[in-house]
RNA sequence: GGAGAGGUCGCAUAGUGGUCUAGUGCGUCUGACUUGAAAUCAGAUGUGUCGCAAGGCACCCAGGGUUCGAAUCCCUGCCUCUCCGCCA
């Protein structure tokens, strides 16, 4: 969400942006409509003000004067409720189009399509080199007995899968070191609701409209509640979260914080559920891609200041690779690109690791920085020398389950077939190598 | 799941149809008194929105309704508390 007047006093900037991110929103309209909006609710309040009026003049009134004076006061309430109706529609198309406004981006951005476009910035580790065909995590999850596919999707359906054995260790160590690395630089933790108001999820971006729409939103929402016995909708919709970061940034909603407690750093660990919809085709095999996976999360709400969330990006992004590198994955740093972009972000990076089997890059963490989008939709404010202002909200991946997973299994695989532990690792696993069975 | 009680401007409370532009106490801020503090006294003290401004309008959990007029009456939902039942 932008402010109106700043998309009015900056419309070719957001012009542009809108362009540079493919996302279609008639502005002009937006401008046009929003103009109607003020008028009408000038007219309605003028005669609010009449209603007000015409209510006191009914107390003083004598027996004879009521029965015109009542007759006014009905006059002035269908006057208003005509009024109100034709508000309603014109503040519905409002809503709707502020909703798809998108974040001007940063000036270092790089304008781009897709994602072919993003620039790499950075890069760490050596590709590991194999005197054998390196195989994927699927040929060695099942070869380990670490990861079961065809029960997961006999189970949980497409896109379901179990992990076993060393494979739990493990990655429980991997969100376990996470997690402490992250308290370590003084960010606080939580565990938080996974199952969730419609709030958080719009507040933080994940609604492409104004509104859920199961057809093109990753979100899944549960349906249990949201009809009662009679069929009426009554119950109010509940989401999976796709990451804790809107749960975490919810918590905030509200608020008005004091510029002294800022910037407030948090991470979150949590099940993060995503439903795929836009990506049926891809990634179809082993558990790159998946419905359900464990993650933690960092989360910061700075003030309103572009240099301090800039550094603020940056040491958030060198916690994550600070991460990999702890886990020797090599990995590069792309700066991601307008097309990649989604409409509320300001700035934003991956994190990718190298997966040999896969024999590719595979993201592994996203950075991004709303700069006051999410804040304006989630209503989190700070006060500065008594100015009320929206802050600036920033996360990113700390580290995620599955992917985290391939990236070790296929990194650290041997001629014979076993896995090597990351050294880390060690001590969650139990043993330096997980031979075969 | 069953029964009951509630949700008011930071906190606590008052308010059951118009005099509510929501009273009072506490807290907070400013000033006076004081060497300083406490105490006391005086004043100020919610949010949003429209407007250049004067000022208007909205907000008493949320959404509907009744009424000339709703914090107040009615309906629905959400949430909290108490008791019972069930349960990891």
């Amino acid at each position: 969400m932008l402010d109106i007047n700043l998309i009015k006093e900056n419309l070719d900037l957001v012009k542009t942006a809108a362009k540079n991110k493919n996302i279609s929103v008639d502005l002009d309209r937006l401008i046009e409509i929003d103009a109607e909006r003020k008028k009408m609710i000038g007219k309605i309040e003028v005669l609010r003000s009449e209603r007000k009026k015409n209510g006191e003049k009914m107390q003083k009134a004598t027996e004879k004067e009521r029965k015109n004076i009542a007759e006014e006061g009905k006059n002035i309430k269908k006057k208003i409720a005509d009024l109100e109706a034709k508000y309603e529609t014109i503040k519905n198309e409002f809503d709707e189009l502020m909703a798809k406004v998108p974040t001007v981006p940063s000036e270092d951005t790089p304008i781009g399509k897709d994602s072919d476009q993003n620039v790499e910035v950075g890069s760490w580790g050596e590709k590991p080199v194999f005197d054998f065909k390196p195989l994927t995590h699927i040929e060695l999850g099942e070869k380990l007995d670490l990861l079961d596919l065809q029960k997961g999707a006999k189970v949980a359906g497409y896109r379901g899968y179990y992990l076993k054995n060393e494979a739990v260790t493990l990655v429980m160590g991997v969100m376990l070191e996470a997690i402490n690395k992250m308290i370590n630089r003084g960010y606080r933790p939580f565990i938080p609701p996974t199952l969730v108001k419609s709030f958080p999820l719009f507040g933080s971006g994940y609604f492409k409209d104004q509104e859920y729409n199961s057809e093109i939103d990753e979100i899944y929402q549960i349906a249990s509640r949201d009809k009662d016995s009679t069929g009426e909708i009554s119950k109010e919709k509940k989401f999976l979260v796709g990451t804790a970061e809107p749960s975490l940034l919810a918590y905030f909603s509200d608020e008005v914080l004091k510029t002294e407690e800022l910037p407030i750093k948090v991470c979150g660990f949590s099940q993060c559920y995503r439903s795929e919809i836009g990506s049926y085709g891809k990634d179809t095999k082993g558990i790159y891609r998946v419905h359900e996976f464990m993650k933690v999360e960092q989360v910061v709400i700075c003030p309103a200041d572009h240099e301090k969330a800039k550094e603020i990006q940056e040491e958030m992004v060198g916690i994550s690779e600070e991460l990999h590198r702890d886990l020797g994955l090599p990995y590069r740093k792309l700066q991601i690109c307008t097309g990649d972009m989604s409409a509320g972000k300001y700035r934003a990076f991956d994190l990718e690791a190298w997966m040999p089997g896969l024999n590719r890059y595979g993201e592994t963490g996203s950075a991004s920085n709303f700069a006051d989008w999410q804040a304006r939709r989630l209503n989190i404010k700070y006060i500065e020398n008594g100015e009320k202002k929206y802050a600036f909200l920033l996360n990113n991946t700390a580290l995620a389950s599955a992917r985290t997973l391939i990236a070790i299994l296929e990194n650290y695989q041997q001629k014979d077939g076993s896995v090597k532990v990351p050294k880390i690792l060690q001590k969650y696993v139990g043993k330096e190598r997980i031979d075969l069975r």
